[in-house]
DNA sequence: CATTGTGAACGGATTCACAGCC
DNA sequence: GGCTGTGAATCCGTTCACAATG
């Protein structure tokens, strides 16, 4: 049965058996089981399946999923089946980090601006790209209807940079800024607050015996 | 009640009261209630109560949580009460920006060592600290009983210094290597590979209408 | 006959509703 | 009176167990 719109814990797992699909098939693997998948991505192998079952039945009973059309299964169900335009406002360290990290490792997205607000920044270059002045932002969004940003930005501009990012039509954030933020209904934002993510590893780090 | 080891959802809030709890003290402000909390996290206010409730009885019925109390508390459970030395194993892009960024930010961390296996990399300093032989590492962690590290080289060495890692005593790991880790029972990875955060976030740009 | 796909059982986290208390 | 603390009810995701099938 498909498409009971699946839950985000299933969507954030979809990208994992991506990545290990794109794996095997770099290793000319063609033919993958839910246990040896189960094995790869530390999830159960009935977890897997379940997965999968939200979208459609892809695999073969008795022998396995095919990875290449597994792959383009995920790919189109993820939306990545053509590449994504993805901006990054806020070019401090963290920023222009993730710019250069991107486009060395993701085939499947492609960073097409990153601004900032600092004069001293801006025109700065970054491999193909230079970096913007945040006031053609909104503009540069519209032409190229971009739908994905990632912000960098220090905690007190958040929330403006987002609201003009949402109203020039940006509809899922990655934010890295250590605040909450407010946006309109329809609108996805993924907190990636890292000083949150080392905080919450430390009570086990000083809970761990020995 | 207290203390069933909370689950590790909660354990992911706790920094985030601890953020809204610094702002407010920073504010002057010496009350907050559960409702209030609510506003700034994003959590429902019984949520935050349950939360907290795992851990004891910190607030005063009718009128709530002194700011001060309840942060001293949440430092003493996350075990931030003393500051934690970390460090960063590779010294490239991201790992440079991380160590950056944390200094800055970050009053309960001191990133105390940043390690590459790069000859071209390592001597480079970075604010007060120089890159230093990933090859000194396990004598450093051991000497300086660090439990905490954060991993950002490339995917085909992140298993093998991982292993050296835990080997020398290393307990909880914040990886942003894109591959899964194998370690011993009692050891934390939390995963922060931000390739599949930003795909799983294009399937709510790709899905959203309009 | 191995492996998928899936209803049913389970468990854990969230929400509800209210008793307890300042 | 207002807000915390918490048992009970609910919701939702995971695991189980097995029927379906190439």
């Amino acid at each position: 049965m498909a498409n009971r719109d699946a839950p985000k814990s299933v969507i954030k797992r979809l990208p994992v058996y991506l990545r290990i699909l794109d794996n095997l098939i770099r290793r000319d693997i063609e033919i993958i089981s839910s246990r040896e998948l189960s094995e790869e991505t530390g999830f159960t192998a009935e977890q897997i399946r379940k997965d999968l079952a939200y979208f459609g039945a892809f695999g073969t009973r008795g022998a396995g999923y095919n990875a290449n059309f597994l792959r383009e299964k995920i790919l189109k169900i993820i939306g990545l089946h053509k590449k994504t335009s993805v901006i990054v406002v806020g070019a401090g360290h963290l920023g222009k980090a993730l710019t250069r990290y991107n486009m060395i490792k993701n085939p499947y997205v492609e960073i097409v601006g990153i601004f900032d607000n600092d004069p001293a920044i801006i025109g700065e270059s970054l491999n193909s790209l230079t970096v913007k002045d945040v006031n053609d932002m909104p503009e540069i969004i519209k032409k190229q209807k971009i739908k994905v940003g990632i912000v960098t930005v220090p905690e007190e501009h958040a929330q403006s940079v987002v609201d003009s990012m949402v109203k020039s039509g940006i509809k899922a954030i990655l934010n890295f800024a250590p605040t909450k933020l407010d946006v309109p209904e329809g609108v996805q934002v993924h907190n990636a607050d890292l000083t949150i993510e080392l905080q919450s590893l430390i009570y086990y780090a000083s809970t761990a015996e020995d």
